[in-house]
RNA sequence: GCCUGGGUGGCGGAACAGGUAGACGCAAGGGACUUAAAAUCCCUCGGAGCAUAGCUCUGUACGAGUUCAAUUCUCGUCCCAGGUACCA
């Protein structure tokens, strides 16, 4: 045995061991039961991150463990390789995405392969390979015949400069980030998934995931965002009703008990009513500047709702069909043409933002709803509606200074005068569905899911454009419709598939008119996401999406494990995937994943410097919290902490750990930093302290080894042993197994089993074992038969984490058999507790003495120990004891 | 802005279900071994005070509250991170 465990011996020995026996392929065996576990895949943008490394070393671990238990695991592993990046790539170092993307691959599958992952590598997929992409075009085409997809026209970022369409992450400050012109909006007619149609089924289940995570599935349920509410139509004031709907707004409120307080109302200002109803007046040229100005601004929802709150009217009025009330109708940018019907109802004594909007704008505030005083609102902070003046605790619309949105009484609302608010929402709908002039509606958050992009690196659109037909599908026997490869990405970061004749020209499928025309959009990447874990389950199949007996076997994914960033849109688009394809008929099941992991970003500050723009770690030197850039020596701004990304390039390349520790330090090391869940600031401080824990193991392994040879270990009761040293080390050892057991089946707290393991290693350590012979024959045969029991099992315990260092000690201890291929140790019940425990006592709460008692001690005794303590005495002094609170054998509390 | 998390020593973190705050490790300081260094081993290590073998007070972002007892529960505030529909 070596002095050190040498990891780029050992490690690379028992890589090839497990790869020449494929120790790691899985197939179906229905003797066994399955168990899929799943990594996110990654996006190949160069080389693997801390990010990754954290993530897959999760997974292995689980994996790992798994198989000890006897599961049969399917752990593979692929590449989310359409995107956005690739083709930045190919513009900044004039290559292709296509070789770019491969060649990341090839790195990337390197550096995983050099971690010891146990992925089953036969099943690794790219999802930019044609044998991939063709199911996803197929199934397109299901729901195309399905009316799953529709088109529609839809904004997208328009640089006029590049002449391109940018993506949200590519527009910085309303600027294009390639050249700085401002960003316009541009309509344009694209692809949409109906998820929608699925908004109910997907909210209803985020309470039937007990293996999710809370956060997420709460997360999910807002982003849906289930209300109910009422639709109401208000009459505009000089049109016929009947004009085709033209003659009414319809609203969508979710406060119809406040209808007599609305005093104005507020259209998106792409709703098709605006520009209509300004024209003639003397509104239509601010209407005409208002509309122009929104729609030159960025549409994502963080941009909109930071936006002030502004607006204008739009000349036009219309009728509260309450009261008969006239009210202005305005054109303003919190109006979401997305949201409900793209027109608010606007009352401003019981909503906040149109509260503002009003006293802005200097509109009417009608109080419907007074606070219930008889009610003691007890979570109302008192008179933060009242200014002081009102002394009868009314609200007054004249001096309140906000909103009141809280239950109460209705008030100047006819004859639901007098009426508690959650009442007259009922009664108010009920007279307005009699009336028709309303009904009772529900309304979603959720949008339909727009996957047209006019990208080149993707997945391309199935259909045809026919000046004949329409848009009609590709034919089922033409697929693949293959991205060609022989295309330049452009400078502007535009497209070229509309500029490749050969691809974009095409014949009708249907009349066979030759002058039709391909779809040159590409989809969505999260779309490849959104199923690839089935794919995993038959990667070659090659006559239909997936082998449905593999996927019966295989699916659903048991544990799945990634960042939490994902924990909205692709856990929901492959949610709603899998919705799909059932519907479809094609599986049996709804919900992809039964448990999820969602682990903490891994993060690290960003650099920027004036003239190289953002920088990775290693090309700027940073000292006494300054940085300075190492090409050009300006000072280097540096900037937030925010998840690692390549584009932002606040990476950290674990090459160098790998280099110096090999991969099983830096396994541990990951692990070792915080629990999966939590954030990890990025530092290698600790790593040091893992890289001498393991040789730690490796030399107490030897000492043991030596003097344990011949020896039994010992399996049997604790009561079995008479040493006390043997006993103390024997539980521990239980005590650890559990400990280390519990941690991982429990929540994955890895941090905490490693350092249970320590603790035992430490133990061990004081027992003073040692190698020389004269001394191991005065050591017991008790202890020593516990000993090797005890080296033993740590080595189990930690060779899901430092695979290779295990294998290689499990060897060195004279073992056949790889490690890998060893069940999990087992702690015996009997051999948990100690003899004695520890007891705290404290007076009026606080600590004033411990003392240790025999374990079997009636809590009558532990109060008598504790009274009579000595300390605890002084601190009683003479006063009266009140209580003596007495929790069983841990703590004595006494009140006096 | 909105939704979801998080905030504990110099640092990463621990604390089962309200019951000893700081396990385990890093860094730092001191010591042993060594010609020396590395490696290894041992000790100290939240802050403050004092009559300093010890004891007392204080301390889990901040401010209130519930409780015999709060890092843990409730309310409010601040800060940080993730998501916010074309980054993946």
């Amino acid at each position: 045995m070596d002095e050190r465990y040498n990891p780029e011996k050992v490690e690379s020995k028992w890589q090839e061991y497990w790869e020449n026996n494929h120790i790691f392929r899985a197939s179906e065996d229905k003797s066994k039961k399955k168990y899929y576990l799943l990594e996110m895949f990654p996006y190949p943008s160069g080389k693997i991150h801390m990010g990754h490394v954290r993530n897959y070393t999760i997974g292995d671990v689980v994996a790992r463990y798994k198989r000890m238990n006897g599961y049969n695991v399917l752990h593979p592993m692929g590449w989310d390789a359409f995107g956005m990046p690739a083709e930045n790539a190919a513009i900044d170092n004039k290559t292709h995405p296509a070789a770019w993307t491969y060649d990341n691959i090839n790195t990337m599958r390197n550096q995983l392969k050099k971690m010891g992952f146990s992925y089953d590598w036969k099943r690794e997929i790219a999802t930019c390979t044609p044998s991939y992409y063709r199911w996803e075009q197929w199934l397109f085409l299901k729901m195309l015949e399905k009316d799953m997809v529709y088109r529609k026209e839809s904004y997208v970022n328009w640089c006029g400069h590049c002449q391109t369409v940018l993506a949200n992450e590519q527009v910085e400050e309303d600027l294009c980030w390639r050249c700085g012109e401002m960003v316009q909006q541009k309509k344009l007619w694209q692809w949409f998934f109906r998820i929608t149609d699925y908004a109910e089924d997907l909210l209803i289940h985020c309470d039937k995931l007990p293996g999710w995570p809370e956060k997420v599935t709460v997360m999910q349920k807002n982003w849906i965002g289930k209300s109910i509410g009422s639709e109401i139509s208000f009459k505009i004031e000089g049109r016929q009703n009947d004009i085709a709907g033209e003659g009414c707004i319809n609203v969508f409120t979710t406060r119809p008990d406040t209808l007599f307080g609305a005093t104005f109302m507020c259209l998106a200002p792409e709703h098709p009513l605006v520009e209509s109803l300004s024209r003639g007046t003397d509104q239509e040229k601010a209407v005409a500047l208002f509309v122009e100005k929104i729609s030159r601004q960025e549409r994502s929802s963080s941009a909109i709702e930071t936006y002030e709150k502004e607006g204008v009217f739009t000349g036009a009025w219309c009728i509260n069909p309450a009261n008969g009330r006239r009210m202005p109708i305005y054109t303003a940018n919190f109006a979401l043409m997305e949201y409900g019907t793209g027109a608010v109802m606007s009352v401003p004594a019981h909503d906040q933002r149109d509260f503002d909007f009003a006293k802005k704008y200097n509109l009417d505030i009608v109080v419907v709803i007074q606070p219930d005083r008889t009610k003691s609102d007890t979570n109302q902070p008192e008179n933060i509606y009242f200014d002081g003046q009102s002394t009868q605790g009314a609200l007054d619309a004249s001096t309140m200074t906000q909103a009141f949105s809280a239950p109460g009484i209705l008030v100047n609302s006819g004859q639901y005068n007098g009426m508690p608010n959650d009442k007259a929402m009922s009664k108010i709908t009920d007279w307005l569905e009699r009336e028709g002039l309303g009904k009772k509606t529900v309304s979603f958050r959720l949008r339909d899911w727009g996957i047209s992009r006019q990208r080149y690196w993707g997945t391309p659109i199935p259909v045809i454009h026919c000046q004949t037909c329409g848009v009609v599908p590709v034919p089922e026997s033409d697929l693949p419709i293959v991205l060609p490869e022989d295309a330049h990405l452009l400078e502007n970061g535009g497209s070229p598939l509309p500029t490749l004749d050969f691809f974009k020209k095409t014949d009708c499928p249907k009349c066979g008119r030759t002058d039709a025309r391909r779809d040159t959009d590409t989809m969505d990447t999260f779309v490849e996401s959104s199923w690839y874990f089935i794919r995993y389950c038959s990667p070659d199949c090659d006559n239909a999406m997936f082998d449905k007996e593999a996927v019966k076997y295989w699916m659903a994914v048991d544990q799945y494990i990634g960042g939490v960033e994902h924990a909205i849109l692709h856990l929901l688009y492959s949610r709603y995937f899998m919705r799909v394809l059932n519907t479809l008929e094609l599986i049996d099941f709804k919900e992809p994943f039964t448990n999820l992991l969602t682990q903490g970003m891994v993060s690290k500050e960003t650099l920027r410097c004036p003239e190289h723009g953002y920088l990775f770690p290693e090309e700027a030197l940073i000292s006494e919290g300054k940085a300075t850039c190492q090409k050009c020596g300006s000072d280097v701004e540096i900037g937030r902490v925010i998840k690692m990304s390549k584009s932002k390039k606040n990476v950290i390349d674990p090459n160098d750990l790998l280099n110096k520790y090999g991969a099983d330090i830096t396994r541990l090391f990951c692990l070792f930093a915080a629990p999966p869940e939590k954030g990890l600031e990025w530092n290698d401080d600790g790593v040091e302290g893992c890289y001498r824990f393991i040789n730690r193991v490796w030399r107490l392994a030897g000492t043991c080894m030596e003097m344990t040879q011949g020896v039994e270990s010992y399996t049997g009761p604790l009561s079995g042993l008479l040493d006390s040293d043997a006993k103390k080390l024997y539980t521990k050892t239980h005590q650890t197994i559990k400990k280390v057991t519990d941690d991982i089946e429990g929540n994955f707290h890895f941090n905490t089993a490693i350092s249970a393991v320590m603790e035992l290693v430490n133990v061990m350590y004081s027992m003073d074992l040692n190698t020389d012979q004269l001394q191991i024959q005065q050591i017991s045969p008790e202890i020593k038969s516990v000993v090797a029991f005890s080296i033993r099992n740590i080595i189990l315990l930690l060779s899901p984490i430092v695979p290779h260092f295990a294998e290689e000690v499990w060897e060195y201890l004279g073992n056949l058999n790889g490690i890998t291929e060893q069940p999990w140790p087992v702690y015996r019940e009997d051999a948990l507790l100690t003899d004695e425990i520890l007891v705290v006592v404290q007076v009026n709460g606080k600590l004033r003495s411990k003392f240790s008692v025999d374990a079997k001690s009636s809590d009558d005794l532990i109060r008598q120990t504790a009274l009579a303590d000595e300390m605890v005495q002084k601190h009683i002094g003479d006063q009266p004891i009140k209580k003596v609170i007495v929790v069983r054998k841990k703590l004595v509390n006494i009140v006096v």
